[in-house]
DNA sequence: CAGATATATCCGCGTAGGCGAATACGTGGG
DNA sequence: CCCACGTATTCGCCTACGCGGATATATCTG
């Protein structure tokens, strides 16, 4: 063994593929529309088309990205009739975005600087 | 008025760009690279030769991937000499990452299944 | 049954961003 | 002063992935 107790060992999984599955998890959130979708999300169910208007994009765009959030389980889906209802349902994911968000606001400067990632905006 | 951990409307910042901020946040973890030097970095100063050698990237990626957590307020740097000795000293970092992978783990089929990001591999 | 409505999928296009290799910069030792 | 060493930055290359627009697949309505 290395040294001692090894709490960082359980930072990340240890499956073949963990640590991918887990930045495929994180790249999710990585993107605004889904975020915005999420907190609108957070306590009402909607129907796809509500997304739409809420975010500004197209109606094919948001399905995808609906698809994409419910493939990760950060929302889920109940179909009644043509209709999708669209909901968070578990709190840790409020729990995960809070947390984020409380981090970047600490370093804001920083983070808005970067331009390792996102050179443009 | 918002006493707790709350909905969503404080979900996300209110800020101008505070959505894309979080949004870039979260893209610096959706690379297993980076996943990995943070647990690396969790518990002890590792210069970044001793990172390159712990995954397995060029010495020059992992300066960047290193510069890019440091932006983002995930780890942070002390120099001494020729010396870059990274940490992370935050605790709330690995709460994220323990949430996250928690959520991850209990949706790993979907997520793993889910083409609409990273369709390879 | 025909058309309207709601959702999902497909298709190029363009940019973000990861990669190694090369190179620039800064420091410390002979 | 020159050179070895540790680190940071630059440069093409190539893939991931977000975008709108078109289209396919239900399901409801008249």
């Amino acid at each position: 063994m290395t040294a001692g107790p090894q709490p960082a060992a359980t930072l990340l999984p240890t499956e073949p593929n963990g640590v991918e599955m887990v930045a495929k998890f994180f790249r999710a959130l990585g993107d605004p529309a889904r975020l915005r979708l999420l907190e609108f999300l957070l306590h009402d169910e909607h129907t796809v088309t509500e997304c739409v208007a809420h975010v500004g994009l197209s109606q094919g765009r948001v399905s995808t990205h609906l698809g994409c959030l419910s493939d990760c389980g950060y929302v889920q889906v109940r179909r009644e009739g043509r209709f999708a209802y669209y909901t968070v349902t578990d709190a840790r994911v409020a729990e995960l975005v809070l947390l984020a968000r409380s981090l970047a606001a600490d370093n804001a400067a920083a983070l808005a600087a970067c331009m390792r990632i996102t050179p443009t905006t």
